[in-house]
DNA sequence: ACTATACGTAGGGTTTTTCCTACGCGTTAA
DNA sequence: TTAACGCGTAGGAAAAACCCTACGTATAGT
């Protein structure tokens, strides 16, 4: 945890970030670009400036990215630690998506409380 | 993909239904507990049945749980496979929070673009 | 047939999200 | 110093999220 706020509300803080594919985007153009200033990012985009400053910003403020001052320029960063925070709340869940995907889980699901004969 | 919407919204959808602890806390309830009725849900929530119903109807249009009518209850289920998307969609951040937690990233990134000596 | 149970939906209020245009602030260039 | 550039913020409109209290529908029990 950071600074701000408890576990839970950290948690929703990225995966709200994350569920808009603007946001997404500047992720992969991070990921695959490297660091870049904000009119980089924007030329990707059919939206005012401004408006991606406020993606920005909720990507900020999720951790998922820093800002670095360059002159008149802010060059955004992609920070992946949330990203690890996510895939370890995934793992639980693992098991699940394997017994599902071997049709297992059904199975199992269908004798709730009592021994197979 | 299912059947509704494209791919970048699907996501949206999963993300979104994800970001709010009430529905993670019920995902969890499900893994831990097993298939179970609204009621029994409900039970673990400072919240009126209804406004559960809401977000039991989230997480169904995300595809995170499927519903089996039996008699007058309605018997929720995980349904793991969205998840495993996420977990796909993780994938090419790892190297990332990888090389953060070695402090190597830190390091490359200030090497923009020549090579090092 | 009547009542109770289990659940969803309708309608409404409040807050948040997501876009816009206008503007302010700091930095670089002329 | 004046102008242009890069970026954030303020304020506002439209839509969505999230909670509530009614209410409707279907099944189960009496």
């Amino acid at each position: 945890m950071t600074a701000t706020g408890t576990r839970a509300a950290e948690a929703d803080r990225v995966f709200a970030a994350l569920a808009n594919s603007t946001r997404r985007e500047v992720l992969r153009l991070l990921r695959d670009g490297g660091p870049q200033p904000v009119q980089a990012l924007a030329d990707h985009f059919d939206m005012r400036r401004p408006s991606l400053s406020e993606h920005l910003k909720v990507l900020r403020e999720a951790g998922l990215v820093s800002e670095q001052r360059n002159g008149r320029q802010r060059i955004y960063r992609l920070e992946a630690a949330p990203l690890a925070d996510v895939q370890d709340w995934l793992h639980p869940y693992e098991r699940f998506w394997r017994e599902q995907l071997t049709g297992l889980g059904e199975l199992l699901d269908r004798i709730p409380d009592d021994e197979p004969s």
